[in-house]
DNA sequence: GCGAAGCTTTGATCTTGGTCAAAGAAAGTT
DNA sequence: AACTTTCTTTGACCAAGATCAAAGCTTCGC
């Protein structure tokens, strides 16, 4: 079982509509969990077994092809919540792209509860509404921005989304940060080729918009520039 | 009011969730309204005053760029639950691709029926998750597929979502079909040019997998050829 | 420290799909 | 029916990004 009470994302994640002595009950059926870099925690067409809250790092939902390529249909940060509550099994595969730590639920368990719980409930609908919406943003980007502005979207994103977990206000923007996923998974994300990613990262760094003292830091040093770059036309 | 009882997708669209009784209550709330193609039902940013169960006809759900492009992230068909219950204006601008006949209710009124209706919450989960999965399909063909796999993957969801309203079992697919909207709008979906459309259609007119027999008509000659066109490489 | 294995960057070339332009076909109007 | 308007197709050309290939860098193991 987990202490609720004390737990980082308490505030952020569907927890949050629970009052205290029901976060007691949920805390009895949850289990802390780590899981390393690139472990998988349920891949595709599986029954899937467990749903989770990610309390910190990062993790991805990929749709694997056939031919080894895949495409990641979403990144998930601190506070999100992952899998397919009630029925069906996970089309997806979730891997973490960093080490990450998780608050694990059988997914038969959870169910009940939730069936029980309707602000709980309530709370995973409205997370899923918010989660399409951010699916729908991604499929402009697909469908109608160029390469540069494609990673000039993903780092407004990640400076966004990679505040240091807990308690950071939203309106935090971090100007430099670890990219939490390599060359490669970064142009499965954004439809693009590995060359492609790194021409516009040399590109935009050429310009002075960002630095790149390492393959994984970006510093971000001008950012009205990105963001503007990040719009369409 | 509407009655609901002889409504023809009573057993598919979210009311299916509820009792004989608790129908008709909700039938006080909703009223059947008509809507002609063109027509646009919800802009994006307004405070989304209604949700509405489409009866009959497509519409679609678009994001509309500064320069008067637009890129349509869904297409929903007859059962579909449209708008965003629950607080948050919608970000996407509604419209009518064919005339269409719906039931709609006032947020306020559909939300607070909710609040007391676990089952229709629940059912309104269950199917915001599926509508996530479609859009991430959609996100895989946008960041994957070449122009002729997203021509025939159009054609195949299409011959499946437009069958016949009401009653008609989920395994019957049309051969033959209107279109429901024009070269432009199948563009904005699959993120091309109404040329790159135009042009494969014609290829695979002329490979013998369809018929054109007018802009708006399809009929498919080989429907095993067209799936296998829809998968990726 | 040395070498192997991975990443990442850069360069050269090619292809797909975009852009520009114009002609054809339907549909609507007078 | 003639004319306008709108939609669709086709053609010629272009460009963004993909592909192929090779060279630099890191990282890791010994």
């Amino acid at each position: 079982m987990s202490d609720c009470s004390t737990c980082v994302v308490r505030n952020r994640a569907i927890c949050a509509s629970l009052e205290t002595d029901e976060l007691q009950l949920l805390g009895h059926l949850g289990r802390k969990r780590m899981i390393k870099r690139g472990e998988t925690l349920l891949w595709e067409g599986d029954p899937a077994p467990v749903v989770a809250n990610i309390i910190d790092g990062v993790l991805k939902l990929s749709v694997n092809l056939q031919d080894g390529r895949e495409q990641i249909v979403s990144v998930m940060y601190a506070s999100d919540f992952i899998g397919r509550p009630f029925g069906k099994e996970s089309p997806y595969r979730v891997t973490a792209m960093t080490d990450a730590e998780i608050c694990v639920f059988s997914r038969s368990s959870f169910d009940s509860f939730a069936k029980e719980h309707p602000d709980l409930q309530n709370k995973l609908l409205q997370r899923t509404l918010d989660e399409l919406d951010r699916a729908r943003e991604w499929m402009t980007m697909l469908g109608k921005k160029s390469a540069t502005e494609r990673i000039a979207t993903l780092l407004v994103e990640l400076s966004d989304r990679l505040t240091v977990d807990g308690c950071s206000p939203t309106t935090l923007y971090l100007d430099r940060f670890e990219l939490p996923m390599d060359r490669q998974q970064i142009s499965d994300i954004l439809g693009l080729t590995i060359e492609t990613v790194s021409r516009q990262f040399t590109r935009i760094r050429k310009e002075g918009i960002i630095e790149l003292p390492d393959r994984r830091t970006v510093i971000i040093k001008d950012r009205s520039r990105l963001k503007a770059l990040a719009e369409i036309a």
